[in-house]
DNA sequence: ATGTCTTTGTGAACGCGTGCACAAAGATGG
DNA sequence: CCATCTTTGTGCACGCGTTCACAAAGACAT
């Protein structure tokens, strides 16, 4: 998958790992899907094949969240879609805003799957006076001057950052100084947040760079000599480190 | 983070481990602004700062490289960009197609990070014939009925998927049976793609669902009685499993 | 009621990733 | 040339996550 993990050390909350914490909405997605087709139970097996997991985990995970299955039937759907949304707080309504509205920004605010999860895009605010009153998604933009009023009016605590890098650190200060203590941060660059708030990222360029990784295996090394111009090596000769080019190398 | 590793089980290529190749792009990046502002060298605890993680696992990070860093120095700044470029496989040429061009697939074409790193969309596809030749960040879109000929013409190996989720799978087929082996997925739905295909995902509402659960936490499990409709649990009277709500079950 | 069959829930083993802590390496100054 | 000081590279231990494999539990048929 595309996001990363943060920098939560593998805090496992209440009993229930990150990893298992990452993996229930993909459970809750499949679920769902068997829901609108009024499927009754589904077995782990079936269930593990929907969401692309390994049958023994799902049953793992589920396991930390009680014994909600009933040994050769399997589990309830209805039931089960509840209880995950119920754990993962989506019975709840999240408020949200996001700061930054360009071409992603505009696709986050239009972006379906927000809304059928309990989230509600509180505010589209943007730093460029021209797009303020402008709607999108049918919400009206409003200038980065009312970001503090926004926040504490509409008790938003989760945030998307949807700005250009530079203006990514600033806006989280803001953010959290206002009272935000979850942020999802789509732009290129680390976060420093104080602690107690969280932030995950969603970097597009980097999936593609291990994309590239992984396809630059499978092209083959054989084909890998490209001749370009190379930049020289810091100071002493350096031994090509195994699997290295040696013209690299102009000691 | 917002992504997830997806399907490969932690595969690890050449020896280097799949956390690591998550990594190297982000030490890349800092690397880059580093050179940007002309600074010859930074050591493991500066740019570990600057990047985000622990200095002992950036210093073992490199050591799967090979021995990049002078002691009691630190790392050359430009010939480690080199390095880490040439290892992501970004000093070749990548062509990309972006599949589904709503208002997500617009803002990936217009996302400048691409284009920095190596990767170069080389097509714009969408299933609506109204959007043909239609320029979208100065490429003009067109038809899916082109995908084949598109793909096999530019020798393209990477794909992007934005489309609406009943669309990614048949999308995806024909991306593998056209000469794809790395695919990027935006569409919230699990792909089976054949074995030496990759699949990432990048899937924005998990991540939002994932900082709602860390959210509800922080809120304290004080508040957390919603005395909302409940779904009624399949049959067997049920024993609350340590920390539910009793009134959950209706038995 | 009893037996069979399916499927869950989990104990245990294994492997990967992380972080500590230190020895080796080299730069720098006298 | 030697001493000192900085910073790398890594051996080691620990903990989390994954997977296997199986006993326990319940449904269902007879």
């Amino acid at each position: 998958m595309a996001t990363g993990r943060t920098h939560r050390p593998a805090t496992r909350s209440r009993g229930i790992p990150e990893a298992t914490v990452a993996r229930l909405p993909l459970y809750l997605r499949a679920l769902t899907a068997l829901s609108e087709r009024s499927v009754p139970t589904v077995s782990s097996e079936e269930l593990a094949a929907a969401a692309g997991v390994n049958s023994a985990k799902l049953r793992k995970d589920f396991s930390y969240l009680g014994s909600y299955g009933t040994r050769g039937v399997g589990y309830d759907v209805e039931y089960l879609v509840y209880q995950i949304s119920r754990e993962l707080g989506l019975t709840q309504d999240w408020p949200v805003v996001i700061v930054g509205i360009g071409n992603l920004g505009a696709a986050l605010a239009n972006y379906g799957g927000f809304a059928s999860r309990g989230f509600r895009v509180a505010a589209l605010i943007d730093a460029d006076p021209a797009m303020a009153g402008k709607p999108v998604a049918g919400i009206p933009v409003q200038h980065s001057d009312q970001l503090e009023k926004i926040i504490e009016d509409n008790g938003v605590s989760i945030g998307v950052i949807a700005t250009p890098a530079g203006a990514a650190q600033p806006v989280c200060d803001r953010l959290v100084a206002a009272g935000i203590t979850s942020i999802l941060n789509f732009a290129p660059t680390v976060l420093s947040v104080p602690d107690g708030v969280d932030v995950r990222k969603v970097d597009l360029s980097i999936e593609l760079q291990i994309l590239a990784f992984h396809e630059q295996r499978k092209a083959g090394e054989g084909a890998a000599a490209d001749a370009g111009a190379v930049p020289l090596a810091p100071k002493a000769s350096r031994k090509g480190p195994d699997g290295d080019v040696p013209a690299v190398m102009p000691a």
